[in-house]
DNA sequence: CTAGACTGGTTGGTTGACCAGTCAACCGTC
DNA sequence: GACGGTTGACTGGTCAACCAACCAGTCTAG
């Protein structure tokens, strides 16, 4: 009864949390160390675990490594999508995805990931493939988002994946220049910036947006 | 009367040479495999040369890689400024500036090395300076044609520091995704992408543009 | 003008460190 | 007792950096 499909721990539910812990893992190590110098033995260490297992459960350290970045891939977009499911008016809206591209903090580093994996996704089509489909989902739901205010007559865009396009782009562009210039561009700027370019885009005065 | 300060191949001058001539191979090499993939004794290949001499002439790898990226930022920067100072509008200016960011055909691969660049700079101080002076560099120059446009009529900005960083920002994260996913961003959508959100940022007409 | 010392450039082989992936043996649970 | 999970020692290979030797010009003293 209990050790049905209601059990607490079965034996794919233990591979499946020590696969999770491992990808969770590898993600703390690359963020820390880059990915160009992470060692498997480093990933296994983070871990408490040793260097086999992580060949137990991916055949290969690029598996581990391509595993990890289309998981973090997968909740970015997850969590950007409860992010515009709240409620609000379509500035609101907008407003939070913006926002939302902006290292929170300081010690926020987890563009740093990205930018290796650019790197990386110049020579490994997979890698590729999954910045593709991070990338189009930022722009996606940038474009429903700015569509939704055209419809309620708040916004005005007659082309709104191309406005998606620009403010995906620019935001990628300056958050580069945040995470590697921090003295360059502080994040108050970097957001201002991203109000105003939005203002442009969407047809609406700067006041629209929160001081 | 030859050998003097004319001399066709002073010790000095053999030296600046190959010192040149490394930096070159070497970025050629990095273009092609990537930073990550790069050997020293790829290098020394590329230019038929022993292992033994880069690091007679470069101290480390390090050295060598640092040394390259300085030196391809900078007549990066020089390039840049030669092309602004042809004549024309300010329009005209802008546009090359525009244009000139953007790869010039599938086989310019010249971005690649900057995306190995960012990586790198998360994790070493002396190559994030080169960046910073790199991407100052272009946000001076967009600034600077901005303010000539603005001084001449031709352009209506208030802020032509902030309209540069947002142009730049757009321009770097957009080639990001042209390098990597030609086929969701062709070379033509991506100009008009750059000189939409130049009309938005001068306030001119789309039409003040080329086709 | 020239022989020999000197210097900078160059070579190729070597070394020591490092690391991904393998393997045989071990443990706990069903 | 069989199987999934785990260990840690080991291997084969790679690479940056070092080094001893060599060579081609240049300088200087006689």
């Amino acid at each position: 009864m209990r050790s049905a499909e209601g059990a607490r721990s079965s034996r794919a539910d233990q591979a499946d949390q020590r696969r999770a812990e491992l990808l969770d893992a590898a993600r703390r190590v690359v963020l820390e160390r880059g990915l160009a110098s992470t060692r498997v033995a480093d990933i296994a260490k983070a871990t408490n675990v040793s260097g086999g297992l992580i060949h137990y459960h991916f055949a290969t350290k690029d598996d581990l490594i391509t595993a990890m970045l289309r998981a973090t891939s997968e909740t970015e977009v997850k969590r950007l999508r409860e992010i515009i499911a709240g409620p609000g008016t379509a500035v609101q809206r907008l407003d939070r995805v913006l926002r939302y591209y902006i290292p929170s903090s300081r010690s926020d580093q987890s563009w740093i990931l990205w930018l290796d994996a650019w790197a990386l996704g110049v020579r490994e089509p997979h890698v590729r493939e999954i910045l593709l489909e991070l990338e189009g989902g930022w722009i996606e739901i940038l474009a429903e988002v700015i569509s939704e205010g055209v419809a309620k007559g708040e916004f005005f865009c007659d082309d709104p994946v191309g406005a998606a396009e620009r403010l995906d782009g620019m935001l990628d562009g300056l958050v580069v220049r945040y995470t590697l210039h921090s003295g360059a561009m502080s994040r108050k700027r970097l957001l201002e910036h991203a109000r105003i370019a939005a203002t442009h885009e969407v047809g609406i005065p700067r006041s629209a947006f929160p001081a």
